[in-house]
DNA sequence: TAGTGGTCTAGACCACTGA
DNA sequence: CAGTGGTCTAGACCACTAA
């Protein structure tokens, strides 16, 4: 399709994989400044950050905001009709976990949430936003939306902790069938700003609605991830 | 977080999308040459180009290699576990669909489609390649893998129509449980020449295993989507 | 405070598309 | 063959991060 030739975006593309392949730029790790890097190869700042622009769309390094750039660490595999928690799920695939929370609060639902939660116009809804980190690199920010109707006084949790086993003990809920839709997208301005990513980056919006085991809707929840931290995989349980 | 000014990304990329939400630039049309783009809003190409980087990353534009940029048409709902074929599945929501083959032919197992299918190692495998388009436009690369043992002289049909229809009628075998994969990446070069996409755009892949209603595993699709085509929306069946 | 990433300017040449 | 997109050069200033 293309010639090789040096000092070309592909060239220098070519260049930076086979180190990070090989392992001399381990993963997590910085990579040097952009303008070091554009010496390196002999080109200017724009051509490079093409370069590195396309590896990120690739999902080998990613960037954050006014910090640089960094080898991404390998994916999370997530199957999100899985009962498993977020927690639970990472330390099965040998990752430390941790999740901060960003506000919680009542809230009249937006149109759409309404829509997915099956409740009337003008509702309230109980809203969560968290962002979760793996191996401390933050990959997800999530908005939970709860049916009040199901959860009363829940706010007054430690909401850095999972939700599904909050809702077994103390609501004697739990997870029943799910439905979910996937939206490669750029991560909007929230998302970005809680992820520490640049507005725009690619990522990948999951939306879920979860029942509970007796058919009703409980929760919805909205997440956004850092596109090259995850690999959706879906097995349907026999 | 940053302050609207003109000639800025933030800008050119708020006066577009506003021009694409009225219906001013309808879909699938071309904008204007990218010259053009940037005379109007007195910047320079790199910039201009920067700015439509991130519709494109939104999934609000794409572009065809060489060919220019144009707005992204609606995207087209797909259940992977759904049991309908793509046609079928297209024409369902109001689209046109078309297929078109690229190449068929019997080759060695690629390691991990030995794997996917649970062959030996060093088997022989059926390799379909295909495009297929929506009104019109590219939107979906696969290369189908299929367990030779159950399609003995599938290659001798016409390999534009649906394989689905063609595994009931002329082998009664049926797709039973399945199983999928989705990874958010750039189109490799294969994906994105055959796409007329430029190299690295970003892309959806879907990986599935199908099994018939015996529970063999029949055939495994590796499937390249335009990100900004599709939205996965996964219910399970009761 | 030094260095870095984020952003922008003002051009240039080439290869390819489409008329 | 004209116009377009793909690519590259060689700078500049600013806001923010990290020491």
């Amino acid at each position: 399709m293309r010639e090789e030739a040096p000092r070309t975006v592909t060239a220098i593309c070519r260049a930076l994989q086979e180190q990070i392949d090989h392992g001399l730029l381990p993963q997590g790790g910085k990579l040097p400044a952009e303008r070091k890097l554009s010496e390196l190869f002999e080109t200017t700042r724009i051509t490079l950050r093409e370069a590195l622009g396309q590896l990120e769309s690739e999902g080998l390094i990613y960037r954050e905001e006014r910090r640089g750039w960094f080898v991404s660490p390998r994916r999370l595999d997530y199957n999100p009709l899985g009962r498993s928690h977020y927690h639970a799920m990472v330390r099965e695939q040998g990752r430390v976990p941790s999740t901060e929370l960003i506000s919680a609060r009542s809230m009249p639902a937006p149109a759409d949430i309404c829509a997915r939660l099956g409740l009337p116009a003008l509702s309230s809804v109980l809203q969560i936003r968290r962002v979760r980190r793996i191996d401390g690199r933050l990959v997800l920010y999530v908005e939970h939306y709860l049916n009040p109707a199901y959860f009363p006084g829940i706010l007054d949790n430690d909401l850095t902790t999972s939700l599904t086993e909050m809702y077994e003990r103390q609501y004697d809920i739990h997870y029943g069938r799910v439905a979910f839709d996937i939206l490669p997208t750029a991560l909007p301005a929230e998302a970005a700003f809680n992820l520490k990513a640049a507005a725009g980056s690619p990522g990948l919006c999951i939306t879920r609605v979860n029942r509970d085991q007796r058919g009703r809707i409980i929760d919805c929840d909205v997440e956004y991830w850092r596109h090259d931290a995850v690999r959706v995989r879906v097995e349907v349980p026999d």
